[in-house]
RNA sequence: GGCGCAUUGGUGUAGUCGGCUAACACGCUGCCCUCUCAAGGCAGAGACCACGGGUUCGAGUCCCGUAUGCGCUACCA
């Protein structure tokens, strides 16, 4: 039997974290089995449900290297098999026809208002349509009278299905309602269009939020009652904020969005590197794992019960997402192949008019030495046109603090930085080697620390007091610029 | 309220059949390297394994209870 299994989001909004992670996860199996991973879009809800959302999930998906197998399937297109199957059960006797006018439930406080009325309810089979007579019922659903079509389940016994992740999971019968499979203005709801989905589509497993644990007890009475096999699931932790609560984009903002570490920045491997480590650990403690250590490492069976926090400080700009996710893509920067990176540091440059069509042919060895010399010590791809903007462009800002400590303490400096230029105007060949020999010569001349002036050029040259060896820096940026950029009267 | 699930340092996790002086990664501190910042190397702080009982020679690991958190309990998904 292959493995069939499905991302099963519903389009009414950005793409969750989440969400990202659970299709990660059924990706992974689905490439470790050889089986296949379908995508299924739950648009159901009409009114919440936009183009633009799945849009973004498809983007989503392929940003993280996600590719699904055979079409795209919509939920909405299936409706008539999800009315027609609720229909076949009322004829086979396995659900009724409840006409009981439908309650108007104020969207706010459902939460608040569905416990209070669970806390009220104790007799879950005292629905009096359950047992109507079918004539009855037929007569009435005749005459026109709306309706809402509930599952009939069993007063007794209960359900029981081994989940991957969670082990054995029981439930008794006396706690599951009477389900609704349709509403009273036809509308096939959740949990019948996802089995009946889940059935016609081939899926052999259920990989999905624990959020749907006990739903699935409900799922499970309806596979039977469809007669159809059930297949295995496989329940994923959720992903919390850091004060333990439900992640969302309305009290955390974007760092729950997908696209945000798109557009911040992420490396797509790192990403769904850092997204894999959450809930589940490699065997061999091996944290930086390829595409191909993945797939080769995943096991269901390697995921663990409890829900991971996500860890993120709202008012600090520099950690603003998780600590080891922005660890994870600086490693990622700094260590993956250079061929990798340079299309990515080209895409940013782009965006921000910084990039050159040379570094494409007559420059492309400079912009190799360049990116590979600049990229230790940078977080995200945006570090390339903000912290690296000096490197690609003329038009740079000066960092305040820098030039405080390594150009104004130091009242010589202006002049002795003219005359360094002097120097290294005359320097042939101009390398790392010769500016440096130049430099140490000249400070020992002037009777200055090296280290004065090699800070103090660091900011002429960048902007900034910090960054990669100054000799490098001289030798990325040339003569002409660097001799340019030591006799600039801006930083003053 | 009912039912279900979870609970190992700040965070992510490892801890097979009970032997742990509790391991790894991120973060944090210090040192080395050094022209700065990183990276790298080294060292370190930080967990009485939620709490209380029990079983056992011995429990993070098994059992019971409590607490806390999360989920479900909708003619939402």
């Amino acid at each position: 039997m292959t493995v069939r299994v499905r991302f099963a989001p519903s389009p009414t909004g950005y793409l969750h974290i989440g969400a990202a992670r659970s299709a990660l996860f059924n990706w992974l199996y689905a490439r470790k089995t050889g089986g296949k991973f379908l995508l299924r879009i739950e648009d159901t809800d009409l009114q919440r449900s936009t183009e633009e959302s799945t849009r973004s999930i498809i983007e989503g998906l392929e940003w993280l290297g996600l590719d699904y197998d055979e079409e795209l399937v919509f939920q909405s297109d299936h409706a008539p098999q999800h009315r027609e199957a609720a229909y076949r059960l009322v004829e086979e006797g396995k659900a009724y026809r409840d006409f009981t006018p439908k309650e108007q439930r104020d969207d706010k406080d459902v939460k608040q208002d569905v416990a209070e009325r669970a806390r009220t309810q104790v007799d879950q089979r005292n629905n009096p349509f359950r047992n109507l007579p079918k004539e009855e019922s037929d007569a009435r659903a005749a005459a026109g009278e709306p309706f809402a079509i509930r599952l009939k389940v069993p007063p007794e016994g209960q359900t029981r299905f081994d989940d991957i992740v969670y082990g054995t999971q029981e439930r008794s019968h006396a706690e599951i309602e009477d389900l609704v499979l349709l509403r009273s203005d036809g509308h096939p709801l959740y949990n019948l269009s996802v089995v009946i989905d889940d059935i016609s589509m081939g899926i052999t497993h259920v990989i999905r939020g624990q959020d749907h644990l006990t739903n699935t007890h409900k799922q499970v009475l309806l596979y039977e009652a469809l007669g159809a096999p059930v297949p295995r699931f496989a329940h994923l932790p959720l992903i919390l904020a850091p004060n333990k609560g439900k992640l969302s984009k309305r009290k955390h903002g974007e760092v729950v969005s997908l696209t945000t570490y798109r557009d911040r920045g992420f490396v797509p491997a790192a990403f769904r590197n850092f997204l894999a480590l959450l809930g589940w650990s490699p065997p061999e403690g091996k944290e930086v794992l390829s595409k191909e250590e993945l797939v080769e490492y995943f096991s269901l069976e390697g995921i663990n019960r409890a829900n991971a926090i996500f860890n993120f400080h709202e008012n600090d700009p520099r950690r603003w997402t998780d600590d080891k996710a922005l660890w994870m893509n600086a490693e990622y920067i700094r260590t993956m192949p250079l061929e990798e990176l340079l299309p990515m540091v080209k895409t940013e440059l782009r965006a921000n008019k910084l990039w050159r069509e040379e570094y494409d042919d007559d420059d492309s060895e400079w912009f190799r030495k360049t990116v590979d010399l600049i990229r230790e010590r940078y977080f995200t791809l945006k570090d390339f046109s903000t912290q690296g903007r000096a490197y690609f462009s003329d038009d740079f800002d000066f960092d305040d603090a820098a030039v405080q400590k390594n150009l104004r303490k130091d009242p010589r400096l202006r002049e002795l930085l003219n005359g360094l230029a002097d120097k290294l105007e005359t320097v042939e060949p101009f390398t790392a080697e010769t500016s440096e020999a130049a430099l140490r010569a000249f400070a020992d001349e002037a009777g200055v620390k090296a280290g004065l002036l090699i800070n103090g050029a660091r900011t002429m040259l960048t902007g900034q007091a910090v960054g990669p060896s100054m000799f490098e820096i001289f030798d990325v940026l040339g003569r002409e610029r660097s001799v340019q950029r030591l006799r600039s009267g801006i930083p003053w």
